[in-house]
Formats: C-alpha cells, structure tokens, sequence
DNA sequence: TCAAAAGTGTTATCATTACACCCATGG
DNA sequence: CCATGGGTGTAATGATAACACTTTTGA
C-alpha cells in the first residue's frame, strides 16, 4: 500500500536519549548499533518514525521499548531536529527525547532481531550516527541544567537513601569532583523537601541517617518560589 | 504534481508566536485571521507548511515574512506539537518558534492576499484556531522564564535607554506591578554589563543616566558564571 | 584502638530586602 | 518654587563559602 500527498512531506522521526546512572556512578546512555545502512554497524540513539494515531511521546516510549525493552521511564522532549541534510536518505525531521533513569531498574534486553543494546559511559562514547552527537551534547546540557532547579534525581536513588549518595548523585550528574559536604548537607536540608525516615545498619562506619524525598513539601515549595520570582523581577542566573 | 511514500507521513508544519512591546509598555502577540476552513475567521499563529529543502528555523521565518511582513527576527524553537488530534484535517505535527521584538521596528504588511494581521495584548486575546492558544501560554511562560537569566529585552530598547525604561520592560513582560526601584538598580548595575553613555537632554526633570548594553562584559561573565555553577552544586532556583 | 564514613561548629563575606530620603530639571 | 521623575544611604537579615573538627560504627 501507499499513501500520497499533493505535496512532498518530510519524514518524521523521534529519538531518544536515556541517561543512566550505575551503581559506580558513572553515567552512561543507552545506545543501539545499526544493522542497516545508512550507518550499518554504527551507534545511535533508540528511535524511529512515528506512526499516525500516536502522540509524538508514545512514539518514543514505543520505539524505546521495541528497540531496547527499557520501558516506564519519565521522557521530556528536547529538540527538534530538522537540518534538510541531516539524514542522506531524504529529508528526515526527528523530535528527540530525553530522560535520566536507574540503570539498575531498567534492565536492556536483547531485542527480537537481535540487534546490540548497550549503555556506554557519556564520557567514552563510540562514533555516532547521524546528527546523534549534536543532540546528545544538546542533552547532556539541558540534564546539567535542569538539575539545578528540579529535583530530577531522587527516582535515580532507592527510596531511601542517604545524603552522601545525594551528593554523589549531583556529582556525577554536573561531572563534577567534589561538591563541599557541609554546604552540600545546609543547602539540601535548607529546603525542607527530605524526610528523615531512619539510619543504616551493619555498616562498617557510623551509620547515616536514612532520607527519602518528600513529594508534597516539594510542590508546596514550588508553589512559593513562583511568587517570589516575580516580586525579585531580575535575576540573570541560572 | 503528486508525492507518493511507502507508509503515511504526518504533515510538518511551523507555527510563530512573536511577543511585541508597544510605546506604551504593553505586551503584544502577532496575530494573523484565518480565510480558509477549518477555523475560517479566527485568529491564529503565523506559520505554515516546510518545504523540503529548508531548515525548520527558515520555514518559520519565511512563513512569518510571508504572512505578516515582519522580518529580521532572532526567533528560538519552543516545543513541537503533535497531539493526534490537533488539526481536524488530519495529522499536522507543528514545531512552534518564539521571539520578543521592539513592535514599532517590525511594521506588520497588509500581506498580499489582504489579510488580516494585528497586533493584540496578551491580556485580551481572541480565540484562537487550533491549539494555539496552549501553544501561546508555552511561549510566555518560557519567555518569563528566560527573561530571568539571559539579558533578552535589551534589543527592545533604544540603543541608549534609562534604567527607568529597562525596569519598565522587566515589569511588562514579567507581568508583575512594580518592582523595587532601589533593588533593581543595585542588581542590575551590579552586574556589570551596562555602559553608561551620557544623560537625557531637555527633559522637565531630573535628567536620566543613559546605558548601552555591554555585549561582551555580558558573554565574559557568562563564561565566568559557568564554572561558578558547576561548584556550588545544587542550587534549585529558577 | 583503628579505619572509614557520617555529621557538626564557626566565621568572614556577600547578597537581599525594605524604607526613606535627596537631587536636578523645565515650566 | 514646585511637580516630576531620577537617583542614593543604610541597616537588618539571610545566604554562601571555606575549613577544621567531632562522632559513631564494625572489624
């Protein structure tokens, strides 16, 4: 069958970029290999076109399931990419996705056709196919930025957790090497969206206390900090 | 002519919200009436089809010339929208730009085919066609947001302005009463990236200290702030 | 008693807020 | 000399950064 418009369409895509944390903290991106040319062999992101009775979202977790089996993850949209020259099979426009998720909880199978599905650490990636590099550089910038003023990362931790491993979260995520543990502990306390809900046992040092995230003071938060944006009016930081 | 592809393909359109101040301090959006079905005499977004060999960035701006005249534009890609149901023609996936222009540098053009555009306040929209008016509320929030870390808005001023009028653009496009004379001052100066260039003449008071926005004190303490950022960790401010 | 990691005290400095007040000009 | 905006002083309070120190546990 075959379908025909009066006039030429681009083709649509979507991509996505998934982060993932490991148990070393090293953060990695989940990537495919290509069987098929263009890139036969190559490695890119998951992703693919979008079929016409689904959102462009579904359309990313579909195509991330099909390709990788990593399933319930929180997407975002990201870019869109349309440069006419992006892809030499024609004119291809790909709406990208991405997401930070626990490794650990998001096992990759070994998809149907057998195709390679690997997480690579972001900071030793193979040569991509496509624009892929451009939008994962364009990902990892927005994921730096967005955990400043989200607390994107707490689903990355088990539900309980305790502020060192909060710490070395932000510290892997912003790539940086060590954040100053006094002020770190002030800051992230100072805000009131942790609850205390108990301390370690059997470890081989003085347990820490057990924190986990508390959803409600963090939306009433929220709440507040819109009001006193606008009264502050300038503010030129990020 | 006909254009014939294997599977279905959405159509890629680009839509246009561009933001304009008035003499008067007002919040505007550039509008254009529909002639044609669906939503035939309402108002919408300019924007259009993508034609095959043009980037998504210049199919917005040469629908927006087209459709309203108004050229020479620093336009920002917004998010793509493509719920299923959006167009009642069919599968339309639009990808939305946005921008903030000085209104009385960028005349709308009665267009050729007569018709209608006009600027209308943020404060008193029509309805509008198809989803534009979720489309509209994306655009101001991100330009509220944005308006908070990048020095956007200087272009909308003379090149010579008071501080007077740069804290009457913040408190429009903030869409907040007043904010703190004193404090906006101190802040804004403090910062570094004005120039003063001379005073008022001729004015039945006080006359004002002029400014010229300093391009490139602003990039170096771009630069600076980054690694600024990177060590102080968290932060989780807007 | 030691290693390992958790957790705390403190201080200098800077930023923010809120108010009240003074200044220069043309009419 | 007054109306009109432009422009400044200041003090209380809170946030930040930097560094060194104490505590608690299992081995």
């Amino acid at each position: 069958m075959a379908y025909t418009y009066e006039y030429p369409r681009p083709a649509l895509t979507v991509d996505c970029v998934i982060f993932g944390l490991d148990e070393s903290h090293q953060l990695k991106v989940l990537l495919i290999q290509r069987k098929n040319d263009p890139f036969a062999g190559r490695w890119a992101l998951p992703g693919g076109f979008v079929d016409m009775d689904e959102s462009l979202e579904a359309a990313a977790l579909r195509e991330l399931e099909e390709e990788t089996g990593v399933r319930d993850v929180f997407i975002e949209q990201l870019f869109t990419f349309g440069a006419p020259e992006r892809d030499p099979r024609g004119r291809v426009v790909s709406v990208a996705y991405y997401a930070l998720v626990n490794l650990s909880e998001h096992p990759v199978e070994a998809a149907s056709d057998a195709r390679r599905v690997e997480w690579f650490p972001v900071q030793e990636l193979p040569p991509l196919a496509f624009d892929h590099d451009k939008i994962l550089q364009m990902a990892t910038n927005r994921l730096r930025a967005k955990v400043r003023y989200q607390p994107i990362g707490f689903e990355l931790l088990p539900e309980q957790f305790t502020l060192s491993q909060l710490q070395q979260l932000y510290e892997t995520v912003l790539g940086v090497d060590e954040l100053n543990k006094r002020n770190f502990r002030t800051r992230i306390l100072k805000m009131g969206v942790l609850r205390e809900v108990g301390k370690q046992e059997n470890v081989a040092h003085r347990p820490a206390k057990l924190y986990s995230f508390d959803k409600e003071a963090y939306e009433q938060l929220f709440r507040e900090r819109y009001d006193d944006l606008l009264r502050r009016g300038v503010d030129f930081e990020i």
